[in-house]
DNA sequence: GCTATGTATGTTATACTATAACAAGTCAAG
DNA sequence: CTTGACTTGTTATAGTATAACATACATAGC
């Protein structure tokens, strides 16, 4: 059911290991702030995690269905939505798809990286640019609420391994 | 033919000005770039200039079409993807859209401050912001071709006319 | 218990965004 | 005037996202 993830954020590491831990801290965080971590959207986040890298809303809702859950969109956008909302999956734009967060319950303003070779996608930490642009904002007198920063290049390993 | 600009890009300025600024730096660039600056091409720029505001593709191929332009997508889109990779243009994903370079010819890796209230879109200058981003890539061994750095708030009028 | 209320899920239908593929026209070099 | 590169137009279709309504489920009062 799962498919082989081709990324792995850059680094080998254990994913079970890394997916489980996920799980466990967002099961803790809905405990904490009275979430509902519903089936399905429990379900939902397992995938993304799973698949580790970013997943188009169609490609959850493909698996939702399979596993008995609705198979049309508002039922993928709906728990989409909610991980997003809360702080557990990110919107990767660039690619129109989700993606679980590695840092869910840290205050995070992420930067995506995202491998145009392998469609790898890491999170990487973005404290620094995050009040870089907080600054460029202030000077123009905008107040920013939410931000969107991604950035399409090379991994470590596409970068090496070939030449494009 | 023109919208009412709602937009200012946060500050009051001679519009007719700017715009025909910036058209002038197009053509010049083309010049010297060799690169083909065509009708369509051409009055698609205008068409952003003129509406001062991030324009989705089948809006600016409406404006088309009425002129006696074609009428289907690749039109649209074709004229947008050129000014796009030519440095005219830029796309906001956050809102499938696209608003004219306020900076063409100087390289520049520009965030976007996009007022959820006035919809009003400024492109602010952003090379520490930029430095900051890939000072992080590096330290994960990625490098960055393009980026899309993009943040949702409120400008300085929406922030003071209104409490929302 | 039983109902009222809010929330979540399922479903239908549709709107919006984007591109593939091919045909026809334009332009400049040779 | 023919060739070849490029641009535009058009048809058709793929891909992404949401509105609106119906049903089911939970919890909290009564
Ligand atoms: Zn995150
Ligand atoms: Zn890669
Ligand atoms: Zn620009
Ligand atoms: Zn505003």
């Amino acid at each position: 059911m799962q498919d082989a993830p081709n990324s792995r954020a850059f680094a080998r590491h254990d994913h079970a290991h890394c997916a489980g831990d996920m799980m466990a801290r967002a099961e803790a965080l809905s405990r904490d702030k009275g979430l509902r971590l519903t089936p399905v959207r429990r379900r939902t986040l397992e995938i993304l995690l799973e698949a580790h890298r970013a997943l188009g809303a169609y490609d959850v809702l493909d698996r939702l269905s399979a596993e008995g859950y609705g198979n049309q969109p508002p039922v993928a956008y709906r728990a989409l939505e909610f991980l997003v909302e809360q702080g557990l999956a990110h919107r990767i734009r660039r690619l129109n798809a989700f993606t679980a967060c590695m840092h869910p319950g840290e205050a995070h303003a992420p930067a995506f990286l995202i491998c145009r070779l392998c469609d790898a996608v890491a999170e990487a930490p973005a404290a620094a640019v995050r009040a870089a642009l907080d600054k460029a904002a202030s000077d123009l007198g905008f107040v920013i609420e939410r931000s969107n920063i991604e950035a399409l290049g090379l991994c470590p390993a596409c970068r090496t391994g070939a030449a494009a």
